[in-house]
DNA sequence: AAGACGTGGGT
DNA sequence: TACCCAAGTCT
């Protein structure tokens, strides 16, 4: 590290002193206690792609109910996804299971960012992420934030994700020996407040006189990214089977779209291709309209349709009480497709 | 090694 | 409205 870069996390940890954001995860300000490493741990993992908002109600329920990684290891997959319900990416719900049963395997989580990495949904930034927060280990701490803030101080004009090279080399230079768990959060605040991806707030920040960017006049301009492909518009139907106050559930297999969540049958759409709009069992089936959902890559207009019975249709699948429906931990997609169907039924 | 993978909020 | 974006990982 330069001098140049010694004076840029020096700043920043100054910086980060009088303007940490508090956050149900972190250690209040100016605590001696150590980080406690599942809960770091988990809240990284609740955070990939998610906003701090939208965690915040999911940590502080998922601390609760499991308050060590042993307490979660003795868990069934299936109430921690049903847990995870409405949060996406439901890939980090099964392997936070996995993790969590690997790691009160070894009797706690390892303090090398080598071995952090190796676990089952903790990539490059996230590794890196536990190995400074909770272990102070010196890492270099790559997330959205960073990339950001560093190509806007560096000037880096190359696209994403081509930059990523450059952005980590250049991030490598600023991170210091001390305090590293430190500065990876100062930076992904810095990122969160003030140096935002729309209208950063350049008069505020610390490393104002430092930013290559700001010299030029448009830092908003960085990084420039690759431009983003059209989205698919699907279309698909979900089956809403009722029986005495209940409703059938099936479970998605864990492979592909909202893989291994309760959901109701639908007709195979997928982000690929629209479903065919068969119902699984033949009958007076009602129309209830239909709901529209955005996907990362695809647009779904799910149709919504009702049909009551006498007895369980073919196939695997569950009766769910229709009063608890709340706890079937559904994701948003069917959440609506069921609020559809409540609002009009008496 | 691009593409798959959710959702809610901001502009 | 439509688009962008958020503490990425896996294949």
């Amino acid at each position: 590290m330069d001098d140049s870069a010694g004076v840029i996390s020096h700043t920043l940890l100054a910086w980060y002193d009088g303007h940490a954001r508090q956050l149900p995860w972190r250690l209040p300000p100016g605590s001696r206690a150590a980080a406690d490493p599942y809960r770091v741990w988990l809240s990284e993992v609740m955070l990939q792609q998610t906003t701090t908002a939208a965690v915040a109600p999911y940590f502080a329920r998922f601390v609760e109910r499991w308050p060590t990684v042993q307490a979660l290891a003795a868990a069934s997959e299936e109430e921690v996804m049903a847990a995870w319900a409405g949060l996406g990416y439901y890939s980090r719900a099964r392997n936070l299971v996995k993790c969590a049963r690997e790691v009160a395997q070894l009797g706690g989580f390892p303090d090398q960012e080598e071995d952090l990495r190796k676990l089952p949904g903790l990539g490059a930034y996230t590794a890196a992420a536990v190995a400074a927060i909770a272990f102070g280990r010196r890492a270099v701490v790559v997330d959205a934030n960073v990339e950001r803030v560093v190509s806007r101080l560096f000037a880096i004009e190359e696209p994403l994700p081509a930059a990523r090279k450059q952005i980590r080399a250049a991030a490598e230079r600023i991170t210091p020996q001390q305090r590293t768990g430190d500065f990876a959060q100062a930076m992904m605040d810095l990122g969160a407040t003030i140096c935002t991806a729309r209208e950063p707030r350049c008069l505020l920040c610390p490393l104002q006189a430092d930013c290559m960017a700001r010299a030029q006049g448009d830092p908003a301009r960085l990084p420039v990214k690759a431009p983003k492909k059209a989205k698919p518009q699907r279309q698909g139907t979900a089956f809403w089977i009722e029986r005495a106050g209940e409703v059938w559930l099936v479970t998605r297999s864990d492979k592909g779209m909202l893989g291994g969540m309760r959901a109701l049958p639908d007709d195979g759409w997928s982000a690929r291709a629209d479903g065919s709009g068969d119902p699984p069992v033949a009958g007076q089936w009602q129309d209830y309209g239909a709901i529209s959902h955005v996907f990362t890559h695809a647009a779904l207009t799910l149709s919504v349709r009702r049909l009551d019975v006498a007895d369980a249709p073919g196939g695997h699948g569950e009766w769910w009480p229709i009063s608890a429906l709340d706890e079937a931990g559904l994701p948003t997609l069917f959440t609506k497709a069921a609020r559809l169907v409540l609002a009009q039924r008496n």
